[in-house]
DNA sequence: CATGAATGAGCCTTCATTCAT
DNA sequence: TATGAATGAAGGCTCATTCAT
C-alpha cells in the first residue's frame, strides 16, 4: 500500500501506451501524491505533478478542475484508504486485535508519504475553511474508528483508556505525525512503546 | 516569550518614531514569524511581512539578503529561545527539575505560534540540505539538553529511561509537533499523560 | 428569418435524432452566429459553440477546418441573407418599393444578432487581410443592392440623392449598425427620420 | 488631441530616460488605447500593450490592478475628453455654436481611435455590468451635453428638434460609430448631411 | 462522422529581487 | 537605510487544435 512511485517510465514509452482517462488519472494522482507529500502544497507545481506523470499540463486539466481540486481528491482517497486499511486489518487479524494495531503501526512506517501527505491536508485547511471543513469531517470518521479499535485493545487487556477513546485517538495520531515530521526511523518503536505504556499504567477495566 | 505581536501600531507612528535598524530588523523578523507559522513559508509573501511589520520591500532587503535568510535568522532565534527557556526553567526551578519540565509543558501551549514556525522550519528543510544542516545542528543541542532534562526526571523517580535520552527528546518533540499540528486544545494533559505512563513504566534505576 | 435559436432541445434528443452532416453543421453554424453575436469572435470559445449546438468539440473539427472558418461561413450567409432578404421585399412589394424599404427597416430590429454578427465581422476584418478582402467584396455587392433600392425611391419622389447611391447605402449601413451597438429601441423610427429628411432636402430629379 | 502614438521609441532609451511613475502610467494607458482600438478588448494582451509602451509586464502590474482596470480607466479618460473637448469648443466658438459643432465634427476624423475604443468599450459593456453601469453613467453626461448642443443649434436655426434633443444625441452618437466602423472616409461629411437635413426638416421653433 | 482526452502555446497574474532615488 | 517602481521568471489556467477510438 506504498505510494512510491515508479517514475522511471519514460515519456515515449508513455505516448505510446494505451492510456485510459482513469489511468492518466491515477497516474496524476499518485505523482501529486508524491510530489506534494515531498514538496509541500505550495511547493508543488502543476508543471512538477505532471511532468512527475509523464503527461502536460493540459492533461491535468482535463481531469480536474484545478489544483485545489487534486488535493481534495488526494484527501479523499488518503482517508478512504486510512479507514479501509484499518477496517482490513481488524477484519484479517481474525478477533486478535492486538496483532490489527501491530500491522496498523507497521504500515505507518512503510507509508511515510500518506502521512506527510496528511501533514500537508493539515496545513492547507488553515487556509482553506472549505477544505478544512471536508477534511476534518472525514477525519473524524478515523478518529472515531481508530478510537474503538484502541479502546478494544485497552480492553482486551482488561484495561480502560485514561482518556476518551476518541483523545486517544488524536494523541495517537498527533504522535504519529509528529514522528514523521522528523523522519523518525524509530516511530514504530516509540508509538509502540508509549501505547504499551499507557496501557500499563491504565485504570482496570470494572 | 511569547511572539503574538501588536499589530494595532500605525505606520505613521512607526515613521515619526525613529526605528533604529536593529528594530527594523527585529519587527521584520517578527512579523516574519508570525506570518509563516500561520501561513507557512511558500503562504508567506515579502509583501506580507513588510506590510506587517509597518514598513516597505525596500527595508526588508536593507535587512536580509533574500527571502530564504530571514528564514535562517528565525530558526536561530527560535533555537537559541528554545534553549535558553529550557535553561532558565531549570535555573528557577531551583533544583526541582520536575517544575522546570511542568512549566515547559505549560508554556508550549502559549508557543503555539513557534511549535508551527518549527514545523515549517523542518518542512523547508526538506527542499534545501544547507538549511537542513544549520537545522539539524542547532536541534540536535536541543535534542541533547531536553533528553538530559528528561533523563534527570527520570533519575528523580528512580527511573531509567527506556530509550536513549536523546531519542526521548525526540520521541518528546514529535508528541509536541504532531499536537501543534492538530491544534490540539489538549496538548499539554496529553504529554503530560505520555511522560508519566512512560516513566511508571520505566525499568528501576541500577 | 429570426437567428434566435432553440436551445431547448436536449442533448439525448439529439443523439437519438439522426442528424445528417448537414444538419449537425447549420446546428453550429446557428449556435456560433447567437453566441458571436452576443459575446465577440474572441468571447466564444468553441467549446461555448457546441455547447450550445448539444454536441461535442470533435463534431465542430468534422465540419469546420478551424475556428475562423466559421466565422467565414457565418459572413457569407449573413451577407448572402441579407442580399436575399432585400431581393424578396423588393419583389414581394410588388413595384411599390417604398413598402419594401420600410419591411427592411422594420426587419431589422428582429434581426439585432445579425447586425451585431456583422459588426463582429467589421472588426474581425482588421485583423485579417484575406477575410477582410472577402467581406468586402461580399459587403460590396450588398452595397450596390441598396444603393439602388435607395436611389429608386428617391426617384420615386422625384428625387435625386444627395450623395452617390452607394455612399449614401454606405452612410445607411453605418446609422443601422452604430443603432444596434447602442442596442437603440428606436432605431427603425431613426432610419426612417434620417431617410425621409434626406429625402424632403434632396434635390429635384433633372 | 489625437491618440497616435510616436512608438518609435527603443526599449533601451526607456530605461536610460528617468521615467516617473506618471510617465509610464500615461505611457501604458497610451499604448493600451492604441491596441485596444486596433484590435479589441480580448484582442490585445498585456503583453502587447507593455511591448507597445516599451516596459515589461511587471510594470503593468504595478500601474493597473488587473487587465480590466486599464480599461476603466481608459473609459474614463476617453469620456472625460469627449465632454472637456465638447465643452472647450463650445467655449471658444464664442457664441457661434454651429461653429463648436463643425470643429467637433471635424475631430471624429482625427480621432479614429478614440472612435474604435468607444466602440469597444460599448461591446465590452455587453459581458461586463459593472463596467456597464460606469461606462453608460459617464455615457450619459455626454449625451445630455451633445443633446443641448444640437438643440441650441437647431434653435439658432429657429428650429425645434424632431425628437427629444437626448434622442437626437443617441442618433448623432450612433451614426458616429457606425461610421468609424467602416472607417468610413467621408463621416465628417455624411454627419453633416445628415444635421442639415434634420435641421431643413425640424419644425420652426414656437 | 462524432467523441473527448491530451497537447501546447499563450494568457493573466504573483512575487522575489534589483536599483535609482 | 528605506522607498517603491520596474524586472522577469514562474505559476495557474484557457483554449484552439489533434488524434485514437
Amino acid at each position: 500500500m506504498n505510494h512510491a512511485i515508479d517514475f522511471s517510465s519514460e515519456k515515449k514509452e508513455v505516448s505510446l501506451r494505451v492510456t485510459s482517462q482513469q489511468e492518466t488519472r491515477k497516474r496524476l494522482l499518485e505523482a501529486a501524491h508524491h510530489a506534494v507529500a515531498n514538496r509541500g502544497y505550495e511547493g508543488t507545481s502543476i508543471s512538477d505533478i505532471v511532468n512527475l506523470a509523464g503527461f502536460t499540463k493540459g492533461a491535468f486539466f482535463s481531469n480536474f478542475e484545478n489544483k485545489e481540486s487534486i488535493l481534495l481528491e488526494l484527501m479523499r482517497l488518503q482517508k478512504e484508504e486510512d479507514i479501509n486499511l484499518l477496517g482490513k486489518l481488524i477484519a484479517e487479524a481474525n478477533g486478535d486485535i492486538a496483532i490489527a494495531l501491530n500491522h496498523y503501526i507497521a504500515s505507518l512506517d512503510e507509508r511515510h508519504d500518506c502521512a506527510m501527505l496528511d501533514i500537508e491536508l493539515q496545513l492547507y485547511a488553515r487556509s482553506n475553511p472549505t477544505f478544512a471543513k471536508s477534511y476534518h469531517a472525514l477525519q473524524e470518521t478515523n478518529r472515531v474508528a481508530l478510537g474503538q479499535l484502541l479502546e478494544t485493545i485497552f480492553a482486551m487487556k482488561g484495561k480502560l483508556p485514561p482518556i476518551d477513546s476518541a483523545k486517544l485517538a488524536d494523541l495517537f495520531v498527533g504522535l504519529v505525525q509528529g514522528l514523521a515530521l522528523q523522519h523518525q526511523p524509530n516511530a514504530g518503536l516509540f508509538i509502540h512503546l508509549v501505547l504499551d505504556s499507557l496501557m500499563a499504567t491504565a485504570p482496570v477495566l470494572e
